[in-house]
DNA sequence: TAAAAATACTCCATAGGTATTTTAT
DNA sequence: ATAAAATACCTATGGAGTATTTTTA
């Protein structure tokens, strides 16, 4: 059977009319009535009583042609949505993204995706750490990753959208906030916060390296894993911490940030993805997403 | 578009491997990669990526996947339940019934029929009067009437159930209850319930008939819509009645029937169909309820 | 270089057309 | 008598087969 025979099927059964049928289908009448039969004969089943009077659907005709017009709308209705799709216009996409990212670039790319790309249904993981937005990407869980360098996996791909100065977060009235611009070598006596994860959390092992090319082991006082709560730590006067400049966007009673002054005081964001995913929703994602970055999006 | 294409696009979507499926497919792999061009062309989507290593399906791939399987299932499905409703196992059936006829023959139908037909969906409507049932039957409301002759129309089949003797129903301590039996004439003096309807009821009509026949006029003192009032009507000594000898197996307190003298003393049970009506589940009906009557079915 | 998809071509099955007959009202 | 479906037969499109080339991992 082919939708050929469920398509005349429709006409004939809808013009109640062999002839008046054919027109409808630009075809002549005898090869309609053979494919009719056709039809019929391997279903085994008499839809239609003819005479040349008038033709009517048997019950199982008239149940028969409930069901070809769901099938034949589900065909086109199948063939528009695999074009939405391919148009980006459509899909499902999940976002994973390092804490640090998390209250600064994450909700402004969340607002302006909902805004350019309302058909993709997209959901947000935020507080992740690389090693496991690497695994998410790998399996599937998610389709786009916010994550800092480095990361190596041919798998994965790997575009750079900005790097990212450090500034320090203080308790207010901290000896170091006065100062206009703090230096590393100032941190040498102080207690910090860091997000969790040695080995794992980029940004921990990263104030690490930092503290240790400035000549001192840095005294790790307090692991957090969501950022929020590391800046509420800093508020509390537990320590001081090493953040991201977007981080500061996070405005909390008794914090403050100052710059930190040197070569190294970066980190890099990068947007991480499946090197053969190549769902058009994707593309226009990255599209919203690179157009954020240059906007400036925090 | 045909079937075909959906066909081959879901074995190779499923294999993965054009060569396993023109395998699966009983087919040469070269028409199947043409066929799946064809059918992307048509679409104007990439279903599949393919390179000499493996095949895998895009993002609308996948989602037309999913819809292509439902589709053949539903292709498949449809033909099953054109099958069962062209066996009459399945199908949908509304039952008319006069009011005399509701009590006796229609809970015995109704009770054999979902038991030898339990994949019909059958409804039933009780206490109509003929040419209310006449009118359903044509326009489709219902599909079957259980009436009473005489009914004149080219459009309906009937066919003659059986002949039903006619009945006394008497209130208790009645001074003919004591009869035997009755006879027409007996009643002259009683005053009557009947069955609403004059000129459409035809009880109403068969009782004032025989009266007249039996050389008086019938003194109707009620008229009432539905059998059970009748009775009911009986039993509180409202006056006697006329009824079908089913009827009796309605049994009301305070009221007792008795056998009525006379040859003409009968009212005649059919079954009226649509006559273009070739519906099989209609047909197995048909077989339940001549079978119930056959067997005595009150 | 080896496995697999794509291309080139050939063939024939069958969808669809034309002419005609049958049928039912 | 006539309109309409069925039948008979023919044509040619295109689906499927075979042989071969191209591609990429």
């Amino acid at each position: 059977m082919e939708l050929r025979h469920l398509r005349y099927f429709q006409a004939v059964a809808e013009e109640r009319h062999f002839g008046r049928a054919a027109d409808r289908l630009h075809m002549a009448q005898p090869p309609l009535s053979q494919q009719i039969r056709r039809l019929e004969e391997e279903l085994g089943v008499t839809l239609l009583r003819r005479s040349t009077r008038k033709v009517e659907l048997t019950a199982a005709g008239d149940a028969y042609l409930g069901r070809v017009r769901g099938i034949l709308a589900a065909v086109d209705e199948a063939g528009e949505e695999a074009h939405r799709i391919d148009a980006g216009l459509e899909g499902r996409l999940v976002v994973g993204c390092v804490g640090s990212a998390t209250y600064s670039l994450l909700p402004a790319l969340a607002r302006a995706l909902r805004e350019e790309l309302p058909g993709v249904d997209f959901a947000f993981r935020g507080e992740m750490l690389v090693p496991d937005l690497a695994d998410a990407l790998r399996s599937g869980v998610i389709d786009l990753a916010l994550l800092r360098p480095p990361l190596d996996d041919a798998a994965l791909s790997l575009r750079l959208l900005r790097r990212e100065r450090l500034i320090v977060a203080l308790p207010e009235g901290h000896r170091l906030a006065s100062r206009e611009r703090v230096r590393l070598a100032d941190l040498e006596q102080e207690e910090l916060v860091v997000h969790a994860g040695r080995g794992r959390s980029v940004m921990y092992d990263a104030v690490v390296q930092l503290c240790r090319g400035a000549g001192f082991e840095p005294r790790v006082r307090h692991e957090v894993a969501e950022t929020s709560t590391l800046v509420t730590f800093v508020a509390a006067g537990l320590g001081v911490a090493l953040v991201p400049e977007p981080v500061a966007a996070l405005g909390v009673a008794g914090a403050t940030y100052r710059p930190l002054v040197g070569r190294h005081a970066r980190v890099d964001l990068a947007a991480a993805t499946r090197a053969d995913d190549d769902a058009a929703a994707l593309a226009r994602t990255l599209e919203v997403l690179e157009a954020q970055v240059a906007a400036g999006a925090r």
